[in-house]
DNA sequence: TTGTTGAGTGAGTAATCACTCATTTTTTGG
DNA sequence: CCAAAAAATGAGTGATTACTCACTCAACAA
């Protein structure tokens, strides 16, 4: 995963990926900015021409993953995968959205596992993050869901962010269960495993009670 | 949440109270020992006659989580609540988890936010915490999820796994987005979407296409 | 009383931290 | 080609870190 925001030297680019490898790496407060900028090929001092402290860097990181990547991920990505791929119906639609968001969570986990953290300490980080993806992704969702209500294919009874948050819930948690405890569990065949994932996310895990709308 | 293991003295006690307080606010780095003994109202060097190093402390949290809280959160409380509690449908069931386990979640947080933090980073904490409770709250699950399935009330098609990982998605985030983003949110009645987070795990968010069985 | 023990202490230690700044190197404009 | 400006440097700074250890002192036994 590179950075390539436009108003940016290389020197800061340089410095802005060495830091999220180490911080990814070690968390926020035990990467050091002289490993950093080691890891950078830079001096310590040059760091410091660029961000003014250290939690600076963070905030770099943050907007990095903002305004590069929220772009790619949330609107361009769900926009283009639920609407225009010719995926009509719900299932594809869910099933591409998942298989294409795993394999993006993969590529920018680093930088998504600094942010969490992060988030999950601080309430400042918690708002950047909120302003610039949480709530465009919760548009973008909302749009989608409005078509499927009006579709008849989704639940109108069911908001919006709550189906959105189900989606989401059921994807971190698949990531978070293969990847992370994937080396100590004995893991199911993937596409099985995403199917079924997919039945709880659309039809749940409840045997259906009766046909007749209550 | 008070620590309350049996063999454990007065000291021990107060300093991995203090520890989990410290470490809870700042994350693990920036905890400091000497904060930590203030904390605890020890002298710093108390702390290492009964902790060797400073990840002896963490170690001791993760160990106090395991043996003392998942008794209580995921063995004990899951069973009371699946079998006995006079829910023999699978909707109040679920309901009484959730409820009780967002006020369980909300109680031990501090300790919570801890392990999941270090989880993310450090391989040896992820063996622990699977080891643990993952482990055992899969198996408690499994049991659970068996009998339902017998009963017909669940899809025996979705592994216990998956569906034990639904359940416990959704209220992680609808924890993670009340708890922490609520500053920034207008939130809905938290009982009506508790009924829709249930909703969606149980009929999933997708309209039902057909009656008949596939 | 006297001797022994061990929990508790807190000043001390070397290492490391984020950050500064005087200096050197590179780039730029005429 | 040169001088001015900008960028990059890395030794140096005071603060802070995890951890040590010589010490105190209350409790108990002889």
């Amino acid at each position: 995963m590179q950075t390539a925001d436009l108003k940016m030297s290389e020197k800061e680019k340089k410095i802005l990926d060495a830091a999220i490898g180490v911080i990814s790496e070690k968390g926020f407060s035990a990467a050091s900015t002289s490993e950093i900028a080691r890891q950078a090929g830079v001096a310590e001092g040059t760091i410091f021409r660029y961000f003014k402290t250290k939690k600076d860097i963070l905030r770099g990181i943050l907007m990095h993953l903002g305004n590069v990547i929220a772009e790619l991920l949330v609107v361009y990505g769900l926009k283009k995968i639920l609407f225009h791929e010719g995926h009509e119906d719900l299932r594809s639609g869910i099933k591409g959205v998942l298989k294409d968001r795993m394999a993006m969570i993969d590529a920018v986990f680093p930088m998504l596992r600094i942010v969490i953290t992060e988030a999950m300490y601080h309430e400042d980080i918690r708002q950047i993050l909120y302003d610039k993806i949480i709530s465009r992704a919760v548009e973008v969702f909302a749009e989608y869901h409005r078509e499927m209500v009006d579709k008849g294919l989704m639940k109108g009874e069911i908001d919006a962010v709550v189906a959105g948050r189900s989606i989401l819930a059921n994807l971190v948690l698949f990531f978070v269960y293969r990847n992370l405890f994937g080396p100590m569990i004995e893991l199911d065949d993937y596409d099985r495993e995403l199917d079924q994932v997919i039945d709880a996310i659309m039809h749940g895990i409840a045997m259906p009670e009766n046909c007749d709308k209550k």
